[in-house]
DNA sequence: TAATTTAATTAACCAATGGTCAATAAAGGA
DNA sequence: TCCTTTATTGACCATTGGTTAATTAAATTA
């Protein structure tokens, strides 16, 4: 009954994270199954199970690469020509952009409570905070207060949560975007 | 095999609601089965869609109240006593203690993107927006831009769905949602 | 009061899900 | 060649939301 494929067939961890990451691309964490993993991937389900305890470990392995990619977006801003202002208002889109663009993977990086993903999830979307702190008062010469760089974060969070799911892409929310960076920019004055 | 209770004991939408509400306060959405309602009422779980097309349309019901609540809340402000700035800072707090008090209805009301909650919930919270804005416009003498107002509440829905799962209620927060609310009172000018 | 209709309930069912595990077959080393 | 490790299967478990035929209590009508 049960077998092991041949060698060149067998499964790796890298085959189901592309897998599990081709299926996030256009569905949710819920709706993306271990099963329809493993059917794409044409093996048991249970297979997947040899290489990852569980479904959050893998697609915490997903998610990983784009904790990085956002971290980039964020730091590469300030190579970027123009003033600081224009520049802090590339992160805050560039932030939101990010969010909106990659939504079942945003929910999963910032908004799982789930109890399991908090001690991985958790800590990496800390780090992203942080990055987004330093470029922050890089950009204004370390006169902002945590406090405020606290809230223009959580202001920003606040806006890709609420366009989730009522839009496809950054595109269709840009000038709603704009309009919310620009409000967070002069709070910052 | 089958059969129907004594007219007393019957079922009715008001206890079901009630159940629903009281495992809903401890619990998420997705955690609450229409079973372990049906169990607690000692019904079997079917019994419940004679009265409830889905488990949405229940969790819809019993959140309708929470609705009203937050409206009173927000309208309630402009009673009271104190200057103008102040009581925006308290429409702020209302909020967010409203979101951090009642996490899973937050949830469901703010939160979700469910395709068949769309039309009764994102209906429900337009409105609710709409009261916010309007409560702003009164106590500013209509000077505030929509898209200011737009910017504030969406900060504010931040907040809340940040610290939401976090924290375990309002008070764990309060001093950061003072703090926040004050950036946000301060971006108004 | 008796017959009929209507409302409510049950329990068996369905198709999913995440997860576990003994059995097994391929691979690779001795 | 034998043995051990490693990867895979597929049957299983419990649980979920949801549907439905059958049944029976209550309300209505005659």
């Amino acid at each position: 009954m049960a077998a092991r494929k041949k060698a060149m067939d067998e499964l790796s961890k890298e085959m189901i994270i592309q897998e599990a990451n081709k299926q996030f691309l256009t569905s949710d964490f819920h709706k993306v199954s271990m099963r329809a993993i493993a059917k794409e991937l044409g093996c048991s389900h249970g297979a997947i199970y040899y290489h990852f305890a569980n479904k959050t470990e893998l697609f915490y392995a997903v998610v990983e690469q784009y904790f990085t990619e956002l971290n980039m977006t964020l730091e590469n801003v300030i190579q970027e020509e123009g003033d600081s202002r224009s520049k802090m208002a590339a992160v805050f889109t560039g932030f939101i952009e990010f969010g909106l663009n990659h939504q079942s993977q945003y929910e999963f990086m910032f908004m799982q409570r789930n109890k399991e993903v908090n001690p991985l999830s958790q800590q990496a979307s800390n780090e992203s905070y942080t990055k987004f702190a330093q470029v922050l008062q890089e950009l204004t010469n370390h006169t902002l207060s945590l406090a405020k760089i606290y809230s223009t974060f959580i202001s920003l969070h606040g806006f890709v949560s609420h366009y989730r799911g009522f839009v496809e892409n950054y595109n269709e929310a840009k000038e709603a975007a704009i309009q919310h960076s620009q409000f967070l920019l002069e709070a910052l004055d």
